[in-house]
DNA sequence: GATGAATGAGCCTTCATTCAT
DNA sequence: GATGAATGAAGGCTCATTCAT
């Protein structure tokens, strides 16, 4: 086999899995986890079953790409935009406003996100190992940073990761509010009002007061 | 048909109909709607499966009803709890209170009030007309206290229905970490915990300084 | 339940055994194991898939069940015929027709005994633990009597598991043929040759002259 | 097209038959005819699906040119080894001697041989016209030469072609001793056994005696 | 000619729902 | 009314075969 050959089949391959993705993610997004069919999936997708499955072992493994993909993606951006900020504050303000545009953008994920079950704050019936490891990582990366926050007397003393996981109920009303409104054009204002709500749900009063007065 | 024979296949309906919510509730907690079977559920009542289809219509019918019974309850609890109070803070805290302890009381709703994906917080794939008119009715309550307490200046500015959804979620994450730890013993810091957090999530600052000159 | 209700329920599961075990024969000794159908069982039985599954957990379990029905009978059959008769020589030419009459009677066992990869004298490709245990215990059964014959100075001398296959090997040629030339009417000529063979082939010399001189 | 080009398409064609023929020998032996798959007969092969399907027309005509062609190479090889021989019980001695020396030497075609279904013995769910004249014409060789030596009176009195065949079933059961055994050493030795039960088969008491005495 | 990606018919199995007893 | 046996539609997945490159 030539390189070349395999360089063309590999190229051909992460097409198909693009390709299946979004098209999983609009089946998913639609009908939930249980009343997806692959069938329908393969048709959105614009193939047959059999490459459907070719490409991905099974309708759990395709369940569990969606979350991969999109989750390892969100989370190198929230990682990237909050790691170079020093100020707690500001890091979790730039994570929202991150985390936010991601998922408006991902509308389809935005709904199996937010509806099937495995809301990030809950971390409830979580389908698979990699989920879990996936949803551990997200909380862990604002528990830290909300540690800090703490540490630096500037953020409510609270068990970190159960703060983290206020902090993605906090959102997800929003954004669930949002996607129900099916007001697109309003982005900036519920980055806004997310960032507004998180200050005040981490802020101790003084920070609060500070923040006032600038 | 006498009155006497018609009461008497009443009250048998209506046993049956607690019995097979009992069980329909325990089946759902465990294994969520989709593979939850009607034939486990039929199985926990101690009934048979055409009983189970003599008072329920069907699968979604019988899911349907654990939300319109448990939240009816719950609500007529909530509102009689609160209605008296003229506060509206200490309304609030009181209908927390009354919220957790009548979830903590009832651990396979609350799983399926969690985890089922139709989290009150969210209102998201709800499933039938139905729910949907008690998922509001039971936004409208507490959006009304809201209401109060920020025409009274006590409360942050913000759209009353949107904060009553921030309320209940911040409740959910609460319930749900409670659930994870399996921490059945320490009820009554779970309430005083889900308290300071509303607190701190409806409060304006000067309330908030108020309450703490206390 | 009452007990009554039990024995009713008993005996419907225990006619359904039946009417399927006799309709997958049938499709089993029309098609092999791989090309059957369940669809085609169950129509054969004349019930539906869901009862078919009702009985019997699946494909594979069908098929090991007739095994062990009809395996259990034959080796029944063939034991007790056998135990009782002292001369070893005798006791085999008893088996024989025993083995003979069994099949000749179920011919559609008959043919999945002959062509289904699983004829006794090879034990090939068994496809489940319990026709493995049920084929070594047919052949001990065969073997010991060997044994005995063999000690007895009766018998050939060789290795009594061997033998034993050559036996089987030797009757299933001879029903193979008689299959394939669809001779019901001669069952006693069957069983004649049969015997005669089997004399020939276990039978020392010496015995044979015997024999012959009676 | 020229001659040359067309014979050197016949000599690619016919590179590619052996190559796929013991590929799929493997691949059969391995699964067996249901479960062996043509993608692993190709990759065995270190070809292409394509080409296979180029070659021969689908799974069963692969399956069957197995057969042919080991099937004809046996019957030549068994032809001309007892030919030249005059004595029929010294023919049928090298038969089989040759029979199961190249059985041997084709472990893969022998375990389909034996395990397949197919066993030349019962000539059961021969899959092809083809298979079944092949069979019939090993049967015939076989029952030739048995039926010289019943008209030179070495011979017992039966029919010749189920000599034939039990012949050839007690051959089978001797391999699938051997091959189970896994004990390649002593080929020697299982010819030898084969020989002496082929006599016993055949022989009649005098002409056993006869060969005592030598 | 060779490739192997693509197809889709087909089969096992499950379970919500019905209905004869 | 109560039962639970019976139904059969539906869906996940496989693999023989085809055909565009």
């Amino acid at each position: 086999m030539s390189p070349k050959k395999t360089n063309v089949r590999e190229a051909r391959r992460e097409m198909y899995r693009t390709l299946i993705l979004e098209a999983a993610e609009k089946i998913f997004a639609e009908s939930g986890f249980d009343a997806a069919k692959m069938q329908d999936v393969a048709s959105a997708a614009g193939i047959s079953l059999g490459t459907l499955y070719g490409i991905f072992e099974g309708k759990l493994e395709l369940f569990t790409a969606i979350h991969e993909e999109r989750g390892r993606e969100l989370l190198e951006r929230a990682s990237s935009v909050t790691i170079p900020l020093d100020d707690p504050l500001e890091a979790m303000l730039m994570g929202v406003r991150t985390y936010i545009e991601f998922l408006v953008a991902r509308p389809n994920y935005l709904r199996i996100h937010l509806f099937e079950g495995d809301a990030w704050a809950f971390g409830g019936r979580l389908r698979t190992e990699e989920q879990r490891r996936q949803f551990s990582l997200g909380l862990q990366l604002i528990a830290d940073l909300y540690r800090r926050g703490m540490e630096a007397g500037l953020f409510f003393e609270e068990d970190p990761e159960l703060m983290a996981r206020l902090m993605i109920a906090q959102h997800q009303v929003l954004l669930a509010d949002f996607v129900e409104r099916g007001d697109d054009a309003k982005l900036e204002a519920l980055i806004q009002r997310a960032q507004t709500h998180l200050t005040r749900l981490v802020a101790t009063p003084e920070t609060l007061a500070r923040l006032e007065r600038n």
